[in-house]
DNA sequence: TGAGTTCATCTCGTTATGAGAAGAACGAAA
DNA sequence: TTTCGTTCTTCTCATAACGAGATGAACTCA
């Protein structure tokens, strides 16, 4: 990994010139996921300035590596840019309680018409939260229903859609849908999509609007509540019924499985497999 | 993402300085795993430069970025500083069969003492390959067996270990192996370690070496055979039996499913479920 | 030749899953 | 208020999957 061998490493430090090296930038883009009204909605920006102005992007830009601000961690990077870009609070407010992972890190020559960037890409699960308002160099901001957006298996749009999606973002998204659905079968994330306290009912609908499929509401409730973990009961029950009528379902919070076992495996995976 | 909005696309790319930025490196590391005396082994190189020099790291090396060198695609720079670094040949030689995939982004302000590098990790499973020959900034290169590194779940090597690892390399290996673990369930990737026709017991002895624990025989074989597309009989028997007595196991390729189902979950997972 | 090992298959009891049904609780419309 | 349709929650039942163990044949090594 060094540049050429040398005796002592002080002596290297010194002697050691950054801008040698050929010229990168680093950023972080976030995928942040949510549930509206029962669809995915994802966290969207209109790009105010070149490249692609007036295209959609996913919130995100330049890691601060350490030459005239402070550095920062990636993960502080990928908060801090979702905060600036959207008007959501940082750690202690509305984005407290979101769940923020690593999803993958995008390279390829030409992504960026300016330069050589290397993306890293997170993936973040939020409860409902407020609209954004646009800041920083984004001029517009907003959550915006994953099924609008065309998105094609090969990290495409299709042809027609209305809200095109700059760089390559549309991949990243793909990507991060995927990860998603996947994450939803074997962890207990999809409680991160609600509050502090939800019920079964509740907590369907998330995997109902993740997966796009709907499940047997019977056997759905059977497997959360024999997964060892996964929710615990508060007791409590929630105040009304369903919307179109139904008995008043009870309240549970998120229990302390970090995996769920047996998974809970979508039913229509048999296409996928090949 | 941009800097600050301009009019024009074409006026913002000429006026573009990208060393106006903070200046960062970006690497690539591979943690490559093969299975050697049905054991787990990895692939290291003996830094001989600074910093770290005589400590053992992941093969890895810069990213050429596109300024003095042409620019390269992440997934390129990995195969080339594994061959570089090894003297394995590329993809039409002895690298020619291995499954790689992205690992992850590791980029946390110190992890390197000469400046702010952001390392995207690569994971590479191979079948049993030759021994490697140092070459670049490589002392000297070997398979590693991986229980002989003390790795700990926080991703620290326990003291008195005699080969040390450089930068986070200890995190970055042990996060591979649980990846690897991982993938083994639900993908049919175990056969990427086994040669172009294998059979059963060979396949267990995989599974075994990279989960490290024994597995019952029969019910695996059951199992391997039950998902569909996970092997495909040659019809042909192997031409030895096994080195302590049995009879000839018969010889099977790889499926064409990208997916097992049902997965072929490990014994021991109770105890990481929390 | 004999002893010990391994492959390959089968059995059996337990657990998990998919599909459907049923009673009770509720909202909304009549 | 009554009625009707909806939803929550719990059951049942048939099927599929799994863990543990057993068996016989095939092979290596002493």
């Amino acid at each position: 990994m060094s540049p050429e061998p040398m005796r002592d490493e002080s002596e290297f430090l010194a002697s050691y010139d950054p801008r040698a090296y050929d010229p990168v930038a680093v950023t972080v883009d976030v995928v942040a996921l949510t549930i509206r009204d029962g669809a995915l909605h994802v966290l969207l920006v209109r790009r105010g300035g070149a490249p692609y102005a007036g295209m959609w992007a996913l919130p995100g830009g330049f890691v601060h590596a350490g030459g005239r601000r402070e550095a920062e961690d990636l993960p502080d990077a990928a908060v801090r840019e979702l905060a600036e870009e959207t008007g959501l609070s940082g750690k202690d407010g509305a984005l407290g309680r979101v769940h923020l992972e690593q999803l993958g890190t995008y390279g390829a020559p030409g992504r960026d018409p300016r330069m050589r960037i290397i993306s890293v890409a997170y993936l973040a699960f939020a409860p409902e939260l407020p609209d954004p308002e646009a800041g920083g160099d984004a001029a517009d901001a907003a959550w915006v229903a994953v099924d609008a957006l065309g998105l094609t298996e090969s990290g495409d749009q299709r042809p027609g859609t209305t809200r095109r999606l700059a760089f390559d973002h549309a991949r990243i998204l793909t990507d991060g849908l995927e990860r998603a659905r996947d994450k939803l079968e074997y962890t207990p994330l999809a409680t991160a999509f609600c509050g502090a306290e939800f019920t079964i009912p509740e907590l369907r609908a998330v995997y109902e609007a993740v997966w796009g499929e709907e499940l047997h509401a019977g056997n759905f409730h059977r497997k959360v509540l024999s997964v060892p973990g996964f929710v615990e009961s508060t007791g409590a029950t929630s105040d009304k019924g369903g919307r179109r009528g139904g008995p008043r379902p009870r309240l549970y919070r998120a229990g302390d499985a970090r995996l769920l076992h047996p998974a809970l495996l979508r039913p229509s995976r048999e296409e996928e497999i090949r």
